[in-house]
DNA sequence: TGTCATTTCCC
DNA sequence: CGGGAAATGAC
């Protein structure tokens, strides 16, 4: 039937028939029709062709918004929204929900009222919601009317309609209401003289409304149309109601709008698996997946996988943790694009999608990307592109001029190499060095290149209309004056031809090989670059500049101005150029921003406050994290996590980024918490990271401090993760307190005692061996929070027994209560001792400390530590073993022959070899290792390099012992 | 007890 | 207005 009203080319004599012998609502009783001829009462007669002409319909011109939020009459108070037509614009034009009678003459009334959004009962039923217009402070309920005539035209717009979301006690209330005045005005219709229902069709009405009450969607409701005419004081329906489109309420999460606020990263490795935080406004976790997709260059979907994650992983229906499915193809060498979006599997709704990408993971090789990257396919010729020239489409078209310039400048040295290369490679241009810079110059090809990122208006550029945008390679030319001809050369690509000049001028760049045309980022061409073009563009300008040579403040606020492009997410270049490992970007880039000037570049935040140094740490690129610092990136800045690079570098276990960032780091920084409350101490220790611990240590981090979070030590921590190394680490070697109580009093002995794990024994050993008091208490749990919290449950709980006691009186009760509470309770908090009684080895261990005991222990901890005695002679001294210029030469020696991983096994450190081994230099962790651990003398290793045959070493050793003899002699 | 939906409140 | 969040209730 609606079809019927609403597409009238459809008509069919079927369809007249149906609408004829229908419902109440077409009014089929021979009494209304002899009563009152309507205009069209001749319908029957007409052939179907004809009716198709004649018959009134009802039209939606607007249809209304898709997501409107329903209030609840409580909230009713002052004014809303209203629902706005579909095609509203937010600050232009406002639209409203609008419909249209046709093919009518004469007065007639258009209603708008609330219904189902599917057939509830086998046909569409009023809603139980009430869809309202504020008139006189008033909310007026639905229906709706709004007259219209040949005069006022037949559009009937409803504005100011809003939708009170009736609370679920009140539904059956409703219903009725509804239902009763809908019936009266129907049988009215039939005969006028009926004033009220009979008790049957009240009992229907009620029986009815009762099973609808538990079918009807309480999130969904449609607006019904309908038209009449009024005749003797009654509506007489003129033809079928049409209903609009679904209107759903904004606030559920059935329904509710999907949406992705944040993200944690946009990168994953093509092996997924990698956990991604994603905050997103309201969803069921029993109604959600996260799709991962894929779009070819013509749009389709190629690929599409979803995110893994549990019901336990979406947080309070705001947050989704979970891991990325694998792409489909894990021996990628460059980064593929492609999207993340929220998916509901009851409606199929989605949000919008976000970039996502993935990158080749380490395992399938740098090496093979770098090779791909001197591909034509890849390469937007770029000036930096230059240095490969036999990659560049372009240079194969130019037209060189038949007179070469005679005028040569002379070049800078940058630019001289690029060209010379160039220039061998292209020995056919017949053309020298510098007149080919010349003919470079005149072209501005780099203007061409960096025009392209910007938005290459390829229309422009070929004269308007002259070419269409469909070609995809072209010839590019110079009659040896300045200018640029472009022309077109064959081959239509048959796109559509909305795509914008953007793609099509990539498309005229990469176009050496057809078959690979892969045009990224149709989808959001709007939007700003990705980070990859985003740092090639920056190159391309900044070479550009370079050529130009010009002035130095020029210069420089120009480079400023490159570098303050940003992604949407606020990475600027040199971010970019990190995220992406573009080592050959991040060279050129360095060249430039190596002088001094720039720091506030090379510090530049994004909007998490990343620095480009807190990139390269995350990626585990240390050479770029040298590079950063050398020129002078600044390691002590925080995100707003609150993170310095050292945070992250710990926190991912990048050992090699961490050795550098302490070499900047004062000690002062290794001391500072993250907006987790943790050190990078604190988190080296849950990373279970030995080696960081070391070096943290050894830099000057201290051991003692406390995680605001908490208040552990680190020895708490490494005691929680159940590392024994680090434990051990820690009481040998350093000044740890061994019973430090965090917030909750407890101490590491605490922690060791209820350890879930094998390792809680050795833990406890340990703690023990350096004093650890099993008798210390921790805190009893008190405070005016719990009292009260505590006071309320039995204000709540008791009132069962006494009804009319006063408020007093509860009081009173509740305050003794808890007072006997705290006093009970306050009887001494829990020891190590308390917490073992379920643990009967660990019960034992602890037993066997008598307090006395305690005592003797705290000389037996004095021993270990053997100060060095030569430390005192010698203030350089920094390893404890060597002196730093013999440690390099050492470590130089051992890196270069392998031999420290003969002389880890000899050291009984076998363990250490695999953690140390990609490090930069295995040797200086082992040796710090060495020194540390406090049981190996300079003897000893000498003994052992000597039975290594590492005679060099050796000589450095006895280099170092000869000079120390002789400097302590002096002395004394 | 925890989670989620419903309802009310408030800026 | 338009939005967020607390309070309450149901499971």
């Amino acid at each position: 039937m609606m079809n019927c009203a609403s597409s009238p080319g459809s008509y069919s004599q079927s369809s007249l028939d149906s609408q004829d012998s229908s419902s109440s609502m077409s009014a089929p009783s021979p009494m209304s029709v002899t009563a009152s001829p309507h205009p069209y009462q001749n319908i029957l007669v007409l052939t179907p062709d004809q009716v198709v002409a004649e018959l009134p319909y009802l039209r939606i011109i607007e249809q209304p918004v898709e997501k409107f939020r329903f209030r609840y009459k409580s909230e009713m108070m002052g004014t809303h929204g209203s629902i706005l037509g579909r095609s509203s614009d937010r600050n232009r034009k406002k639209t409203y929900p609008t419909v249209e009678l046709r093919n009518y003459d004469g007065p007639a009334i258009i209603r708008c009222s609330l219904y189902t959004t599917h057939q509830v009962m086998g046909e569409r039923m009023p809603h139980t919601h009430r869809l309202v217009v504020r008139a006189d402070n008033e909310d007026k309920d639905d229906p709706h009317d709004f007259a219209v005539s040949p005069e006022v035209g037949y559009r009937a717009v409803f504005q100011g309609m809003g939708i009170i979301h009736t609370a679920k006690k009140h539904i059956m209330d409703e219903l009725v209401k509804k239902k009763r005045v809908r019936l009266l005005e129907t049988l009215r219709a039939r005969n006028v003289n009926i004033t009220s229902l009979t008790t049957k069709d009240e009992i229907k009405i009620r029986s009815e409304a009762e099973a609808e009450a538990k079918r009807m969607n309480l999130n969904s409701v449609c607006l019904c149309f309908e038209a009449f005419v009024r005749e003797n004081g009654v509506l007489k329906p003129i033809c079928d109601p049409v209903y609009s489109s679904p209107i759903n309420n904004m606030k559920s999460a059935l329904t509710g709008e999907l949406k992705i606020c944040r993200i944690d990263k946009h990168v994953s490795s093509c092996l997924g698996n990698e956990e991604v935080f994603i905050l997103v406004e309201k969803v069921g976790k029993k109604n959600i997946r996260i799709k991962f997709f894929e779009l070819d260059d013509e749009d389709n979907e190629v690929w599409c996988d979803y995110g893994k994650f549990s019901e336990l992983d979406v947080h309070h229906q705001y947050a989704i943790v979970f891991r990325t499915p694998p792409y489909r193809d894990t021996e990628i060498d460059k980064t593929v694009d492609v999207f993340l979006q929220l998916y509901r599997p009851t409606d199929g709704d989605c949000s919008e999608p976000i970039k996502f990408a993935y990158k080749p993971s380490d395992k399938t090789g740098r090496a093979a990307r770098k090779r791909q990257r001197t591909s034509l396919t890849d390469e937007i010729p770029l000036p930096v592109a230059l240095a490969q020239p036999t990659s560049n489409p372009l240079l194969a078209s130019f037209v060189p001029p038949s007179q070469a310039s005679p005028s040569v400048d002379q070049p800078n040295s940058e630019g001289s190499d690029l060209f010379e290369d160039i220039l061998n490679e292209c020995p056919n241009n017949g053309m020298n060095s510098s007149e080919f810079k010349e003919f470079m110059k005149n072209l501005s090809i780099s203007s061409l290149v960096s025009t392209y990122v910007e938005t290459f208006d390829a229309n422009e550029l070929l004269g308007d209309g002259d070419l269409p945008l469909d070609f995809c390679t072209m010839d590019i030319s110079t009659d040896g004056s300045s200018k640029l001809t472009v022309t077109k050369r064959t081959t239509p690509l048959s796109r559509d031809p909305g795509i914008d000049a953007t793609v099509a001028a990539k498309l005229s760049h990469v176009s050496k090989d057809d078959t690979q045309m892969q045009p990224r980022n149709c989808v959001q061409k709007e939007t700003s670059m990705d980070g990859e073009q985003l740092a090639k563009w920056a190159v391309a300008r900044l070479n550009e500049l370079l050529l130009e040579k010009p002035p130095k403040h020029v210069l420089a606020s120009k480079v400023h101005e490159i570098f303050g492009k940003k992604k949407d997410d606020g990475d600027g270049p040199l971010h970019c150029a990190i995220l992406y490992d573009m080592k050959d970007l991040l060279k050129q880039m360095f060249t430039v921003l190596g002088k001094g000037q720039y720091r506030p570049i090379i510090d530049d935040r994004n909007l998490k406050d990343e620095t480009p140094l807190h990139l390269a740490v995350m990626q585990n690129q240390h050479e770029t994290v040298k590079t950063l610092l050398t020129i002078g990136a600044n390691p002590n800045i925080i995100t707003k996590q609150g993170d310095l690079p050292l945070h992250l570098a710990v926190s991912a276990s990048h050992n090699e980024c961490i050795s550098e960032l302490l070499r900047y780091n004062s000690s002062r920084d290794c001391n500072l918490t993250n907006y987790n409350g943790c050190t990078p101490l604190h988190i080296a220790a849950r990373e279970k990271n030995l080696i960081a611990v070391m070096k943290l240590v050894n830099a000057g981090a201290d051991v003692n401090k406390e995680d605001t979070l908490l208040g552990r030590t680190v020895l708490h921590v490494a005691v929680e993760e159940g590392c024994v190394d680090i434990a051990r680490y820690l009481l040998e070697k350093t000044n740890i307190d061994v019973n430090a109580a965090n917030y909750a009093g407890n101490t590491a002995l605490h922690g060791a005692v209820v350890f879930e794990g094998p390792e809680s024994r050795e833990l406890c050993r340990l703690l023990l061996q350096y004093k650890a008091n099993p008798r210390q208490e921790n805190y009893i749990l008190e405070g005016d929070g719990d009292v009260e919290f505590c006071t309320e449950v039995e204000i709540k709980e008791e009132p069962e027994s006494e009804d009319d006691f006063d408020d007093e009186y509860q009081l009173r009760i509740a305050e003794g209560e808890t007072e006997d509470e705290a006093i009970n309770s306050k009887a001494r908090g829990q020891t190590s001792l308390d917490l073992a009684t379920n643990k009967k080895d660990i019960l034992a261990l602890l037993q066997k400390v008598v307090p006395a005991e305690v005592e003797e222990m705290v000389e037996i901890k004095e021993e270990p530590s053997d100060t060095p005695i030569l430390e005192g002679v010698l203030g350089e001294v920094k390893n404890g073993l060597f002196d730093s210029e013999t440690l390099m030469r050492l470590c130089d020696i051992l890196d270069k022959s392998g031999g420290w991983q003969h002389l880890a096994e000899l050291l009984d450190y076998k363990f250490l070899v695999t953690s140390i081994r990609s490090t930069a230099s295995p040797s200086k962790l082992l040796f710090n290792y060495a020194d540390l651990h406090g049981n190996v003398s300079i003897q000893d290793i000498r003994s052992f390099l000597e039975a290594l045959d590492e005679h060099e070493a050796v000589e450095a050793v006895d280099l170092m012992l000869a000079r120390r003899i002789a400097s302590s002699s002096q002395i004394s």
